[in-house]
DNA sequence: TTACCTGCAAACAGTTTGCAGGCCG
DNA sequence: CGGCCTGCAAACTGTTTGCAGGTAA
């Protein structure tokens, strides 16, 4: 799941970086380095945050904000806004894409990915006129357990 | 587009108002009417209220940050979120559903509906185990003629 | 009359920014 | 060594809340 193909994060960030005439620091590689452990996951600024200074308390919050931003900018990472009013992101390299369906009972999160949806979205986006470059789609229900719950 | 066979705005607004032992002020009244002049727009808070101060110059933005909170709950509203940080709502009789494809040039946003994706969402959704209740699907993309001034 | 509601201002949460010193290239 | 980057704290933005007076039912 690390789709070494196109290189480890750490290099697709040095790329990135190089090719602005920006610096690869140690902040930032131990930032990109928590937010890559494991998968499936979305973090907020301060979840991030939070688990950094585990590991490096001298770390600070804004320098965690503009990291993720960066990250983001570089394709690595994707923004997302489940609704609620709290950014999160989640590990993204450029190829890979889903969609999210959101347990509205106990917030439980499952990425979700139909071809012929996402077909029909350029189509639909065309019959506009419009060049689709992307989307958000978040699909709100109860999972199972929690209906079970009721 | 008035939706007359539920009752207008107010009706509606009216009946959940007296359900919840709450009251039908003249504010309330006045925002209501504002926010449904006209269709197809999408306005934040703050936006709504600029509008209403030239109408009643001492109207409180918080009344109005309250009573878009209380229309979406009473079901005349819907929240957007289009990814920059404002909260829009948009006028919403529960009976009527669309999407939203935006321009990331202009900003120009489009209602639309696809019954076929509406369909696939609500069977991605089962295959998962849940029960779908909502959605948010956004597309962006370059319309017409933002890509032909390019 | 009695909740409920309002406007105001202060409080809040999440995020951004200015700055002085630190570090990568 | 120079410019980019960092941590800190202050500033900001959008939104919420406490309160004292006002008003619908």
């Amino acid at each position: 799941m690390q789709n070494n193909y196109l290189g480890s994060p750490e290099e697709k960030l040095a790329g990135y970086l190089s090719r602005k005439g920006m610096k690869l620091t140690s902040q930032r590689r131990l930032i990109l380095a928590e937010f890559y452990r494991g998968t499936e996951h979305h973090l907020s600024a301060e979840d991030l945050y939070q688990k950094l200074r585990v590991l490096d308390s001298s770390i600070g919050q804004a320098t965690v904000y503009r990291t993720l931003k960066l990250m983001r900018d570089a394709g690595l990472a994707r923004e997302l806004h489940f609704g609620d009013d709290v950014t999160r992101f989640e590990p993204y390299l450029n190829t890979i894409h889903h969609d999210h369906l959101i347990c509205e009972e106990c917030g439980k999160t499952v990425p979700v990915l139909d071809e012929h949806i996402e077909r029909l979205q350029s189509e639909l986006a065309e019959q506009h006129g419009f060049k689709l470059t992307s989307h958000r789609m978040y699909l709100y229900g109860i999972c199972l357990e929690c209906m079970e719950k009721k």
